[in-house]
DNA sequence: ATATAACTTAGAGTTAACTTTAAGTCAATA
DNA sequence: TATTGACTTAAAGTTAACTCTAAGTTATAT
């Protein structure tokens, strides 16, 4: 699958996958012999990956690191573990935050601006 | 109220009070004979306002937004509650996705990191 | 054969939201 | 009186995550 095609598929910039690439979050995607991207089914799901995670903010940093222990080996699957579990907590904690804020408009909306 | 006490009740820094008030989205705050910040309660209301809408997500170019319509006076009722159902759903959406992602680290950890 | 469009790279530029720095004022304490 | 520590300002610096630019290559359509 080319860049184009990806980038349509997942609504990512060519760039951004460029991007994500450089950064090592997915790939290296092979190239053919004139040099061209062509993206895997493995690389999708990646992509698929990183993005649900990114879009619901977890840093690149880290799942650079989550990355990176993966490339490692079986040895590091505790450590992983542990990773995603303190990722969660912290997604949870803001899921927390972002409920009470909803639910601030929301009074807002319909008691403050309730007749407007 | 000073701006160490302030600060100390909300964690946000001195620096961060000074950069909200300082592009609007407080204040002005009024000062004693030698210049020294003395906050409030209705800045208080106000920064706790922020600080709630800022740790979910809302940015400050909006927050400005919705405060400079206010500062406009009765007028602006109408489009500050459209304003705010704009960034409710925003926020509804936002929430979606980290729900998402949430329970996909929920299976990672409890499918794939069972044992581990 | 040539123009067009899609791809490539390295590296520079952008944006939001702070955060730090430098230089200074002021009040309380040793 | 001198020093300490909290405050002040304007402006420069930082960071994350892209995003754009410039210069070049390749494949396809006319």
């Amino acid at each position: 699958m080319t860049i184009k095609e990806v980038s349509e598929k997942y609504d990512l910039t060519n760039d951004t996958l460029r991007y994500y690439e450089k950064v090592g979050l997915i790939g290296p995607v092979k190239k053919n012999k004139s040099g061209i991207r062509d993206y895997t089914e493995e690389d999708l799901k990646r992509i698929e990956f990183v993005k649900c995670m990114r879009s619901a903010g977890l840093s690149i940093e880290v799942l650079k690191e989550y990355i990176d222990l993966f490339a490692e080996g079986k040895e590091t699957e505790k450590a992983r573990k542990e990773l995603l579990k303190r990722e969660r907590e912290n997604l949870r904690k803001k899921i927390e935050k972002m409920q009470e804020a909803y639910e601030r408009l929301n009074y807002k909306i319909d008691v403050f601006y309730k007749d407007k």
